[in-house]
DNA sequence: GTAGGGTTAG
């Protein structure tokens, strides 16, 4: 998963996804960005891959045979190269992320080999990638194997186990264990643990103890460097508080630290998800003006934003513009565009884009499959979705969770249940966990279709299984029994809900309110007003309206003006469907005593009570 | 002279 994980640690405060705002619809952005990337030729592109490094045997960058072939003739050597030329060596291979042959490689042959003394760097590495491999256990257990063969651990060997745990969303564990080392003064924490314990807690969403921890690190010895900054910056974004973020950029200057692309990245991300594209390119020039190059997450941050401005084709600008620049677009830029048209609604354009990637060289992932899928699936165009789910394997790409839920979603609106349930059958089949939004899609595709008893079914057998039950999947039952007018099942779904401690919101209570009314169950309807208001949910305009217009129909006309009164008072209109029924109970009944009375108390108090919805 | 921390899309 990427950055945002889930914890389930109570110790971490949960993280809500950024909603994208269109704060300022319509506003200069696009034609502004296109020229200003267009007058982008004065800066430099960035740099090209570095020189091969001058080993024994020469290394050509990213390509693992030739690493492999190097490794192997060093240890044919004689005499053997020094301990530095193998770390040297895995270099490359860790960095192009083949950690388990760098593992095998120490163990299995560096380990192995007489005559050859690890040293703690060769350690590192390997410590590393078994974190990066998932297995931060197994690091800890070299890290014991390193005590007891007689090595001194540093900073790094602590360090990487400690990223491993955060890694495996054992951020917790990560900050015990920082604590633990400093209060044991077992290591001297550097720089990059600091900045490794700073990036825990950003990405488990507790940028404020992160930024505590920035400000001791300010008045400590470790002062804190861009990526700290960044990380924080990121994370400030990341939760709405763009103003902080842009605040502690600020004090870099002041500091005298200088900001790096990626600090800009996050930047221009985090303006751009908030509509605010003068500041965004504002940062952009200040970038360029810096010297600092572009790079592809920064066209495609701005492709981002373009797409969900609904303008793929000035996102085809912001492409050309970067591959005159000799930026080379990834499979995000593509994706980006690809959305972008499917959006609009534009498959033939989506398909067209998707073509030009892999003419360009580059493999489709399952996301940009995704978009595709959602992209026809929106136009319930199931058998050209079907026709690229059916091409993943040939790919060698395997649907995920997400691939499942768009098709299930589109069977089912299509009322083609059967096929629906064979696919869900073959999700579990292929070994892919359902969760909690698939299990949403089947619940409410089978309640649309009419199939509401096998869906409590399902909702049964979930919770014979400890999954996952929350308080949208209550709400599609409720509503679908409320719906079928079968009440008892509903108040026993919203029983059970109330009493699992579950969050109720003001959908689920109008849902059943609504039902209560369809049924003349007025009193009872009331009595879930009066529920609400001691659990502390607010009603809202459509509760009122909602009960309102069960009193109507039943011509209880003094109970529903008395609930006017308290919808008025509280801030909420009558909506167009109870506008007219009020104006018939005023024109027949207005000449009531006690019906005037009330009439008298709220339209005095707030004449614009009654508005259209709009 | 070799190791460890940061940004993007459905």
């Amino acid at each position: 998963m990427s950055r945002r994980r889930k914890v389930s640690d109570s110790f971490i405060i949960g993280r809500r996804r950024i909603a994208y705002h269109n704060c300022q619809k319509g506003t200069i952005f696009p034609s502004f960005l296109f020229h200003l990337f267009c007058s982008l030729s004065n800066t430099t592109t960035s740099p090209t891959s570095p020189p091969p490094p001058l080993l024994a045997v020469a290394i050509i960058p990213n390509h693992l045979q030739s690493a492999l072939i190097s490794f192997n003739c060093m240890l044919q050597m004689r005499p053997l190269p020094p301990i530095y030329q193998f770390n040297k060596a895995l270099g490359p291979i860790t960095k192009m992320g083949h950690y388990d042959i760098s593992l095998s490689l120490i163990l299995n042959k560096l380990l192995q080999f007489h005559g050859i003394q690890l040293n703690i760097y060769t350690f590192n590495i390997a410590i590393n990638c078994c974190c990066r491999l998932n297995q931060a256990h197994f690091g800890f257990s070299l890290l014991g194997s390193l005590f007891k063969r007689g090595y001194t651990p540093d900073a790094t060997t602590f360090t990487t186990p400690i990223n491993g745990l955060i890694l495996e969303d054992k951020t917790p564990e990560a900050v015990e264990l920082f604590k633990k080392l400093i209060t044991t003064r077992e290591i001297e924490p550097d720089l990059v643990m600091y900045g490794t314990i700073v990036n825990g807690l950003c990405r488990t969403g507790n940028t404020i103890r992160a930024v505590s921890l920035l400000s001791k690190m300010e008045d400590g010895s470790h002062k804190p460097d861009t990526v700290v900054y960044t990380m924080i910056i990121d994370s400030l974004c990341k939760d709405k508080m763009v103003d902080d973020a842009v605040k502690l950029r600020t004090e870099m200057d002041e500091k005298g630290i200088f900001p790096g692309v990626v600090t800009y990245n996050s930047l221009i991300h985090g303006l751009c998800n908030f509509g605010r594209w003068e500041e965004a390119t504002g940062m952009l020039r200040e970038m360029l003006d810096s010297g600092i190059a572009p790079n592809v997450r920064t066209f495609n941050v701005f492709g981002d934003a373009l797409t969900k401005e609904g303008k793929a084709k000035e996102v085809e600008g912001v492409l050309e513009v970067m591959i005159q620049r000799g930026v080379d677009p990834d499979v995000v830029t593509y994706n980006t565009l690809m959305d972008g048209y499917c959006l609009q609604g534009h498959m033939d354009e989506a398909i067209r884009v998707f073509n030009t990637m892999v003419d360009r060289g580059l493999h489709p992932n399952i996301s940009g499959y995704n978009i595709l899928i959602n992209g026809y699936c929106k136009k319930m165009k199931i058998d050209e979705a079907m026709h690229l789910f059916r091409e993943l394997p040939q790919r060698g790409l395997k649907p995920n969770s997400g691939t499942f839920s768009t098709m299930l979603q589109c069977l089912f609106r299509l009322s083609r249940c059967g096929a629906a349930q064979k696919l869900f059958n073959e999700m579990q089949v292929v070994g892919i966990i359902p969760d909690s939004q698939t299990y949403g899609i089947l619940l409410d595709g089978l309640c649309k279709n009419g199939h509401i008893f096998e869906a409590l079914s399902l909702f049964h057998m979930m919770e014979r299984n400890s999954l996952d039950h929350n308080v949208v999947m209550y709400s599609i039952l409720i509503d679908a029994f409320c719906k079928d007018k079968k009440l008892d099942t509903a108040r026993a779904l919203f029983n059970n809900l109330s009493s699992k401690g579950l969050h109720l919101d003001v959908k689920t209570y109008n849902m059943m309110i609504h039902g209560l009314c369809e049924e003349g169950l007025l009193h009872e309807a009331k009595e879930f007003l009066v529920k609400m208001k001691q659990s502390g949910c607010l009603a809202d305009g459509v509760t009122y309206n909602t009960i309102i217009q069960g009193f109507i129909g039943q011509h209880k006309c003094y109970e529903a003006l008395i609930l006017v009164e308290e919808m008025v008072q509280r801030g909420f209109s009558i909506d167009a469907s109870t506008f007219p029924l009020i104006v018939d109970i005023l024109s027949t009944k207005g000449q009531d005593p006690a019906l005037q009375e009330v009439i008298k108390k709220f339209m005095h108090k707030d004449s614009h009570g009654m508005q259209e919805k709009e």
